[in-house]
DNA sequence: CAAGTCGGTTCAAATAGTGAACCGATGATG
DNA sequence: CATCATCGGTTCACTATTTGAACCGACTTG
């Protein structure tokens, strides 16, 4: 582990809950020397991925992200290129429809479009997914290498209702399930009234880069509905994939015709575009 | 200057006109050692903070910048709070406003409201703007600290148009000009079409946090209307600093009055705010 | 006012970073 | 089609940076 991760790593001890952290609480977070903590701190301060409140003397997150966000949607415009495809499920199922984006170890939701009905639910944008609880989480996991997924499956899993599946080898056994199925599903795992789908978008290199879910009232999730709406969402996630320029594994259910598209897979215009999108 | 630095410094050679950087072409914008730069890469890309594309081998800006810039928007809602103030320099001038933030030794535009007339000057959000040549970039440089105005002055200029200001000892007696005025003007500088003004927010430290610029077509631009916005936009700014929990410097021209603001000056729930806003 | 925190500093010891040389692959050039 | 240059990436002796226990002064608390 090189100093740059440790310095990186730090970032990720800051959450909606814990905006701002102290020095020594965070050597104790993160498990590092003061003076070390400090010295990179400092780093990621003149680089400006840190502030530091002149009262209290917290860190908290710097202005630099705006600017780098920015960049990067202007580079790899996702949310832009997905949010057609979330949108199409929303209008077909009238239900939450959101996307989630792995980066830097955490899973979180990047793109929400809610649901046209009375009762609804809502998920934040931003928020941290996770991957044992949510539909999103596991198919995240039931998708992903093997190797990527041993890392996130060897710690403990957190319990947040009495149907969370905590248990590892429980939690494999339902993995398998899904990579058969082609989508995943959470019945009030996360949260007690939610029931929810998800299904894999992948990346260039096979890797799952985001999860198209819908998140519905549990009441409202029969099993022919489920069948349903992860049926459509399988085929829009496998549309996204291409759009995306990429191709679903081979192995992936979804993935049945279209594997004779030849030519231009890859999104011509997806790496030069001009004006950045609706970001702040 | 530690690995940190250095790492975090290779993030700052991607750009909306080089989006995608390969590892030699790194090695030499940055003029470190080719392995450093693979090792200082592959921990930011570990990070999420770059990614690889898996046919050139290219890097790009990686996408935990999305997940990072939202808790920060989060954290700290800067664009949030300052667009009411930018909302109302718009309305009485009827110009494109914009406001840009420094972060991360750069100077990029986080906001822009556009001018309902039908002739304007179109700001791109997240345009990075010259030190030198724009309205925004001096007033940051007349009201930051010597010291940090030093470190940009020292560097060469960039000319971009006849009237561009590039020699130092020029920039340097406008500045003092602006310092007592308490507003920046740059008149065809940039473009060719545009003058603009602009005024600095201050921050806790009493830094600019960010500047509050009206960019109009330059033929529009009358000494009076320039006297006039100006005027306005400095009110403005003195407003935002305070609602920003801030108080300008007492050597700022437009700290007039208010300095007898006592008790809370700071937003009370600045840094705690929950629903994350516009961001994708 | 003593004991515990806090943020920050110091410096010898330990560890990590560095960079020239090298590798195989790829692509342009005569 | 052989040559040369460049690409991304690896290696390893040398060296500079990072580390962490001890320490500081400033607050806070019982």
């Amino acid at each position: 582990m090189t100093t740059v991760d440790k310095a990186l790593s730090l970032l990720d001890h800051f959450s909606n809950e814990q905006t701002e952290i102290g020095l020594s609480a965070f050597a104790r977070l993160a498990g590092y020397d003061k003076s070390a903590v400090l010295r990179m701190l400092s780093a990621l301060g003149r680089a400006g991925f840190v502030e530091q409140d002149p009262q209290s003397r917290k860190y908290r997150l710097g202005g630099a992200f705006l600017r780098f966000a920015r960049l990067r949607e202007a580079t790899f415009p996702l949310i832009d290129l997905l949010r057609p495809f979330a949108m199409r499920l929303n209008e077909a199922t009238s239900e939450t429809v959101h996307i989630s984006h792995f980066a830097g170890s955490r899973l979180s939701t990047i793109l929400v479009i809610d649901s046209p009905r009375t009762t609804r639910v809502h998920v934040n944008r931003g928020m941290t997914l996770p991957l044992n609880a949510t539909a999103s989480g596991l198919c995240w996991l039931a998708f992903s290498a093997p190797d990527v997924r041993e890392d996130h499956l060897s710690a403990t899993q957190a319990q947040y209702q009495e149907g969370t599946l905590t248990d590892r080898a429980l939690i494999e056994a339902h993995l398998e399930g899904f990579q058969a199925t082609g989508y995943s599903l959470a019945e009030r795992s996360f949260d007690s009234d939610v029931t929810s789908v998800a299904v894999p978008i992948f990346g260039i290199r096979g890797e799952v880069l985001a999860c198209l879910s819908v998140a519905a009232v549990a009441s409202r999730m029969t099993p022919e509905i489920i069948e349903r709406s992860s049926q459509l969402a399988v085929q829009i996630a496998v549309e996204a994939t291409f759009a995306l320029g990429a191709t679903p594994p081979s192995t992936y259910p979804g993935a049945t015709s279209r594997s004779t598209c030849s030519g231009a897979t890859r999104a011509p215009d997806l790496l030069r575009r001009d004006p950045a999108p609706q970001l702040p």
